[in-house]
DNA sequence: TTAGGGTTAG
């Protein structure tokens, strides 16, 4: 199926080569007031530092007469883009207390700021209150509301937003329908987005969906295996005279690599760059990811050398996809080679980077090029740290794992369970079984929850040592937990049979290498 | 103001 989508694919992209461009809207030029002016110059700065955002909205604020709201929007505006929203918010409060009216574009950023940071329902009230102002809400007022309730994974309360404010008479664009769509496809709802696309259709709702509507949703087909629909939706958006782009392309040959389909994926590529469409950045990062999913990596490196000499420049993303790539393959020196040229590119490395490159020195017995690595870390998150302390109890240092853990312990990092697992097993490896169950114990005192890994990782544990009574008290817990004994089987309440299966297996294992009788009798 | 790419531990 997945071979024919990409047959399909190709002829029908073929068919639709010599389809009418939509000519790009002009863009103006902002209008030019002073502080306009001067807050687009200090955008750069802006970027640096929101602080200076601040200074130059305490200038605004003590002129006389106050500079337009034009000039409040546009420096709202660049602190969104910084994604300060909390910022934004502070800002036109005081906006607010000094009598600086807001217009229809300040109460769209504030919407979207409240929206952005999850509090859809002071984004309603502020609906409400420019309502009663006399604002009619436009587009992007409706579209940002329903990005607010998807972010919270609340669609139907999106998908009855929408229908209400369409019955009140205000126009809702595809943009709005779009987010819905999208949002159900990310959840891997693809079915709902389908019927809520075809309902949208049937109702003759007075939106045409565009090339977006249909790239999520073929997207989010072929995520969830429905290569049939997929091609199927293909073949409506050609025939509607709707031009896939480069992301569409870009998606189907993302779903063809995670599908270990590479050569497909390959098919398509070279079908662009027939149809002039240029593939960018994200199209070879996808490729070259897809080479090392199949231990490729030369090939990979290949394609990572032929997109520069197509003009196209790797980023931070299609870096660490090749540096993973070669971590994977055990070849951790060509992953450090290539961190230092992003370096010498003055490309930033993200936390992913150095977490990616940890692992890969740990894994190859590489302990002081891991924590030189790590030393260089700028802000490393529980990540970076339970892969070193996972590294180093896996490579025979358990003692540093355990004064780096109680450095953790001290500090403002939040510790989550798979921390405290890796602690624990690295203890109980080290024959310091009795602490481990100290630690474990101490785990409500830390508000951690003990998932079934922890308890398998804290039985294997008890069982090596044989000590029954920790083993009777560490039953009761799991008990207590959730962990419920039924016949032979330990299930989990939530039914998830993957990680129960898990457990059975790691106890079986103990109770038969070691004998540990109580382990058996759990059974 | 909507759509596409990377890492991830016990």
């Amino acid at each position: 199926m997945q071979r024919w989508l990409a047959t399909t694919a190709k002829r029908l992209l073929h068919r639709c080569n010599n389809l009418p461009q939509k000519a790009k809207p002009r863009t103006h030029l902002p209008s030019s007031s002073f502080y306009h002016r001067w807050a687009r110059a200090s955008s750069t700065a802006i970027k640096r530092n929101p602080n200076d955002a601040i200074e130059l909205f305490d200038k605004m604020v003590n002129s006389r007469p106050y500079p337009s709201i034009i000039s409040f929007t546009k420096l709202l505006t660049s602190l969104v883009k910084l994604k300060r929203y909390d910022v934004v918010i502070s800002l036109s409060k005081k906006m607010e207390t000094l009598g600086i009216r807001n217009d229809l574009y300040t109460f769209n950023v504030l919407i979207n700021c409240f929206c952005s940071c999850y509090q859809v329902s002071l984004a309603l009230s502020l609906l409400g209150k420019m309502l009663k102002l006399g604002f009619e809400p436009d587009k992007v007022t409706l579209g940002s509301l329903v990005n607010g309730f998807c972010l919270k994974n609340r669609v139907s309360e999106a998908v009855s937003f929408v229908k209400k404010m369409v019955e009140f008479g205000y126009g809702v664009d595809i943009v709005a329908y779009n987010t819905i769509i999208d949002s159900m496809c990310k959840s891997k709802r693809a079915d709902e987005a389908l019927s809520f696309f075809n309902g949208l259709e049937r109702e003759g709702v007075s939106v045409r969906p565009n090339v977006v509507t249909y790239t999520s949703l073929v997207k989010g087909l072929c995520n969830v295996g429905r290569w049939s629909d997929a091609a199927r939706l293909l073949s409506d958006m050609i025939k509607r005279e709707i031009s896939p782009n480069v992301v569409t392309y870009s998606a189907l040959v993302d779903a063809f690599v995670k599908n270990g389909k590479v050569l497909e994926a390959k098919e398509l590529y070279e079908e662009m760059i027939r149809m002039s469409i240029e593939p960018d950045i994200v199209t070879y990062s996808s490729l070259i990811n897809g080479l090392c999913m199949q231990d490729r990596v030369d090939e990979a490196s290949e394609m990572f050398g032929l997109m520069v000499r197509r003009g196209c420049f790797p980023d931070v993303v299609s870096y660490n996809t090749l540096i993973n790539g070669f971590c994977k393959a055990k070849r951790v020196e060509d992953g450090m080679r290539l961190f230092r040229e992003m370096s010498q590119r003055g490309l930033v490395s993200s936390t992913v980077t150095y977490n990616t490159l940890i692992q890969g020195f740990f894994e190859a017995g590489d302990v002081d090029m891991a924590q030189e690595v790590f030393s260089q870390m700028d802000s490393p998150d529980i990540w970076t740290y339970n892969i070193m302390l996972g590294g180093l109890c896996d490579n025979g240092e358990v003692e540093k794992a355990l004064v780096m853990f109680e450095d953790l312990q001290k500090s403002e990092m939040e510790l989550d369970i798979v921390t405290y697992t890796t602690i624990i097993h690295g203890m109980c490896k080290a024959g310091k079984v009795e602490e481990a169950w100290g630690l474990f114990c101490s785990l409500s005192v830390e508000g951690v929850k003990p998932d079934v890994v922890a308890y398998s990782t804290m039985l294997s544990g008890l069982c090596s040592k044989g000590l029954h009574c920790e083993i009777d008290a560490l039953y009761l817990k799991m008990q207590g937990d959730g962990l419920v004994l039924n016949g032979r089987k330990l299930c989990l309440r939530d039914g998830d049979i993957t990680v129960s299966a898990e457990v059975i297996k790691e106890l079986l294992t103990r109770a038969t290498s070691e004998g540990c009788e109580k382990a058996v009798s759990l059974l």
